[in-house]
RNA sequence: GGGCGGUUAGCUCAGAUGGCUAGAGCGCAUGCUCGACACGCAUGAGGUCGCAGGUUCAAUUCCUGCACCGCCCACCA
């Protein structure tokens, strides 16, 4: 036990973020509060991040992420689990590639110039230099990482398991290599998967192109977006139930500029309805003309290499660019005639998710992961629900990708990644994949041997990361603790990409899922709802609001804003009201710290929490209404925050808590509590009641904590504590004694009382400096006692001189009279107000309002005025004389009341 | 083309398995230098819960259809 004494020391009046959120997470992790042990026989929470960019920083999503990874990873350690989250980062292949790609432009080099070992040294050193910056973001936030197991997938370690998973899926026939069609991107030169390409919606044209019949004058019109293709045409194809070129079938075709002569064949894949019916079939620049080459062993030409230029077979367009070709291609076509058409059309193209360049679909020869039998345990997973996902109808989504997946290309053609480990063998050709590099050929036995140039998708090393950050293929100690872990939160945009490889891979390697759980979050947005973005300048920097409202402000506001299912958008209205927040929480304790010196209060520091809440529990009898009240509270405010956490409502929480710490806390009870406070006489019954105080901010601070860490942790460490840190502190449970409804109930009575009698006084406009008399009667016998024993509470908050309960109202001429929960009230006003004055008061403004009335009534019965004015203006004016009305008829039953 | 989500106060949003006087924050109005807090306190105004049907004793909540907005997947050349 570590009881400080209370300490004096003066705090500010407004609480203020940057003088104290510098020094507790220094704090923190010096004590290693954050470690996990490996050894413990705790039950175990763990998580692992998804892990940034190496050289990205921090924005609004990553905050949005790591906040609420660290509110469940704190509230878990508080409870007492073995709680692990396991921090690093990702290499991020052709993003980082593209980064230092882009700054080698800026000094008119390319990584070409530089050669592959210049470049990779050179991608190390920007690593260097700027990898650990988000992660130093990360600690900033609160975030509360086991730093001694960082991570990042180009370590040594986890290298070894991308290399280890490739040998076996290789070894099984589920990593293949094969010539393909893929989806190219001549900027980046290299090959991407299906997810990296993103089509947007491009403005083009439809050409109409003239094939002659061979032996005839005749000719087919087939349409096409991309007449460059045309080179690489290999048959055109019609759909076997149209009618109209079945007469046609064993024609032959003469492909135009080029004279090749091309097969006319059948396909269901053509439909009858687009166009003339007739396609041209590109097998090597289109994927689904591919497919129709597969089915009629088409020839497959490709006319453009990996720059976008045409190649030798495009015969006299050879060299030139893709798009300077189209134009080429089109005029030549319209010299000879055989330009039918051309027509506007918007279309969707495809385009490279990194760099925006149009995609060339392209025959070439890659690695692929064969995806069918990976994904069958990985749906089963969740169809059985050893994987949840929250909210649950992203299952849906899970599923629908999953039952239709496509082979996974995993090969890129840069040079920042892990290189695959495949050797060809300069003699014979054969191939050998291994673990690591081969002496000799397994095949010839020659020594001469040259590995495969190509690196895999960072996603492959990605997928891996729940156990090859743990240390696999090493049966290590952490695998058989923390492996599978017990959560995934992250963004519904890396679905596929991440989450979906993570249990197939998990599912394949370690027999058993990732994670139990996987939270999708929501998407932050800026206050009208648009997505943040540089270009349209709405970004909000996590760094400089956390410094403008402070971290714990801000983490707040998005933990309260994140209702699953709905996106966020993030104002700095809302997070200057959680700034205010704070400063409520501030001021809250700090009228506690200062009022708790006093020495008949001392007592309540020298037992424990847990001691403390035992007696509270024996005394309960000798507790007042309103302690007993706060006490029922707060237990049902843990079972409610309990609650909302565990089915991740973070929103739900966090409003619960505010809610209770400001308005049930702070409006009431403390108020309730002011005259006992501030009275030093030292009664023993106040004694008690400032215990119940010290006991509930305990629990609140300790509530709020996962939350707001930083306010919690130096309130709770100037308050009487047990303990070296709020971190590690046990999370409340609610204990049943405490749920007391009869003293909800009454207090809410009492709440009624004082709310209606100020209501009055308000209305009455009575000082608010004088005091008034109140008469209150009730016909429910357990209402009496209540208001016999809240009179005092009644007299402070409602400024009452007397309060009179009785059997029946009075019935007084002259007062005012308001009905309560269960409650009459009954206020005398004879010498509270002036009523001649007051009944003047009223009257001229009843005149002012009739005045009004009529002047706006005359306005409308004016016919001019309604066919002159617009029609703005004489609805404004319908409206004004709706509210006038309305304000007339309020005046006069005041008056008549008086 | 298929799928998902949204439509509730002036604004931004909560309202899980149907029943509360439909809530919060901000904003607005009025009044408060009442010994924690003006980043505050008190009081108040403001809602046909997108539209049309249906189920039910009862629908903001469940079902069907429609409208508008946003997103995802697949794409017809």
């Amino acid at each position: 036990m570590n009881l400080e004494t209370p300490r004096t020391t003066e705090l500010p009046k407004s609480y203020e973020p940057k003088s104290i959120e510098g020094k507790w997470y220094p704090f923190w992790e010096l004590e290693r509060f954050f470690v996990a042990d490996a050894r413990s026989t705790k039950p175990v929470f763990s998580i692992v991040i998804p892990p940034p960019n190496v050289t990205g920083s921090l924005h609004m999503g990553h905050m949005l992420v790591y906040t609420l990874h660290d509110i469940v990873v704190r509230w878990r350690r508080m409870q007492g689990f073995n709680t692990l989250w396991l921090p690093g980062t990702d290499h991020a292949g052709i993003g980082t590639q593209y980064v230092v790609e882009r700054q080698l432009a800026a000094e008119g080099k390319s990584r070409q110039d530089l050669g592959r070992e210049a470049f990779e040294k050179r991608v190390w050193e920007w690593k260097e230099q700027s990898g650990s910056t988000i992660l130093k973001q990360l600690r900033l936030l609160g975030g509360s990482c086991d730093w001694t197991r960082e991570r990042f997938t180009l370590d040594e370690g986890l290298s070894r398991a991308v290399r280890e998973v490739f040998v076996r899926l290789y070894n099984e026939g589920l990593i293949y290599r094969g010539k393909r069609l893929i989806n190219w991107c001549v900027r980046c030169r290299t090959a991407l998967s299906d997810l990296e390409v993103k089509s947007d919606p491009v403005q083009g044209k439809l050409y109409s192109i003239r094939y002659p019949v061979k032996g005839s004058s005749e000719f087919i019109t087939v349409a096409t977006t991309r007449p460059e293709t045309m080179l690489g045409d290999t048959a055109v194809a019609f759909n076997p139930r149209d009618q109209r070129y079945l007469s046609m079938r064993d024609k032959t075709l003469v492909l135009p500029l080029l004279h090749r002569e091309i097969p006319l064949i059948e396909d269901e894949f053509v439909d009858p309805e687009f166009g003339t019916g007739l396609v041209k079939v590109t097998p090597a620049h289109d994927p689904n003309d591919f497919d129709m080459g597969m089915r009629h062993q088409l020839q497959m030409i490709s006319v453009m290499d990996e720059d976008g230029r045409m190649t030798p077979e495009a015969g006299r367009f050879q060299g030139l660019e893709r798009f300077e070709c189209r134009r080429e291609v089109v005029r030549e076509l319209q010299t000879q005639g055989l330009l039918e058409k051309v027509e506007d059309h918007l279309h969707n193209v495809g385009h490279c998710d990194r760099c925006r360049t149009i995609i060339e679909p392209r025959i070439s020869i890659q690695w692929f992961v064969k995806t069918k039998p990976l994904a069958e345990p990985a749906i089963a997973a969740v169809e059985d629900g050893r994987v949840r996902f929250v909210p649950e109808n992203w299952a849906k989504t899970y599923f629908e990708w999953m039952r239709n997946i496509k082979d996974w290309c995993i090969s890129r053609q840069l040079w920042w990644g892990h290189r695959i480990p495949a050797w060809y063998c300069d003699q014979c050709g054969e191939i050998i994949v291994a673990r690591e590099a081969p002496q000799a050929c397994s095949q010839c036995g020659s020594s001469s041997l040259t590995q495969e140039t190509d690196v895999l998708d960072t996603w492959f090393s990605s997928g891996l990361w729940p156990f090859s950050s743990m240390g696999w293929p090493e049966a290590t100690e952490d695998i058989k603790v923390f492996y599978p872990t017990s959560l995934l939160i992250t963004a519904f945009d890396i679905l596929f990409f991440w989450v979906a490889r993570m249990i197939m891979l998990g599912m394949k390697f370690m027999g058993d899922v990732p994670f139990h759980i996987v939270y999708i979050h929501s998407l932050v947005r800026d206050a009208e709802g648009q997505k943040m973005s540089k270009s349209k300048g709405n970004v909000i920097d996590p760094l400089q609001v956390m410094e403008q409202y402070g971290t714990d402000a801000v983490r707040f506001t998005l933990a309260i804003m994140a209702a699953p299912g709905t996106d966020i958008s993030l104002s700095h209205e809302k997070m200057l009201s959680h700034r205010a927040f704070a400063n409520k929480i501030w001021n809250a304790t700090r009228f506690v710290l200062m009022n708790q010196d006093h020495p008949t209060r001392r007592a309540s520091a020298i037992v424990s929490i847990s001691t403390l809440q035992q007696e509270l529990v024996c005394r309960k009898s000798e507790l007042s209404l309103v302690d007993r009240w706060i006490l029922s509270r707060l237990a049902n405010v843990i079972k409610e925050t309990q609650i909302s956490l565990e089915s991740f409502r973070f929103h739900e929480a966090t409003h619960c808590l505010y809610h209770f710490f400001w308005h049930e806390l702070c409006d009431w009870y403390l108020e309730f509590l002011k005259p006992r406070i501030l009275d030093s006489t030292g009664l023993e019954n106040h004694q008690l009641s400032f215990r119940v105080l010290h006991f509930v901010f305990d629990q609140a601070l300790k509530l709020l904590h996962p939350f707001m860490p930083f306010i919690t942790e130096e309130l709770w460490q100037r308050l009487p504590h047990e303990g070296v840190s709020l971190a590690i502190a046990p999370f409340p449970v609610s204990r049943e004694e405490f749920i007391d409804p009869g003293a909800e109930k009454g207090v809410a009575t009492l709440e009624d009382v004082i709310v209606k009698i100020r209501n009055v006084r308000a209305e009455m406009n009575i000082e608010p400096s004088r005091k008034i008399d109140v008469n209150l009667a009730s016909s429910d016998p357990a209402i009496v006692p209540i208001l016999e024993d809240g009179s005092i509470h009644i007299r402070n908050l409602a400024r009452c001189a007397q309060v009179n309960i009785m059997n029946s109202l009075k019935n007084l001429e002259h007062s005012a009279r308001r009905v309560a929960l269960g409650v009459e009230i009954e206020i005398p006003l004879v010498g509270l107000i002036d009523f001649e004055a007051e009944r003047a008061k009223l009257e001229k403004e009843i005149a002012r309002a009739e005045k009004e009335i009529l002047q706006i009534q005359q306005k409308l019965s004016n016919p001019n005025f309604l066919s002159g004015a617009p029609e703005s203006v004489v609805q404004s004016n319908r409206e004004r004389l709706i509210v006038a009305t309305d304000k007339f008829h309020k005046l006069r039953e005041s008056l008549s009341r008086l």
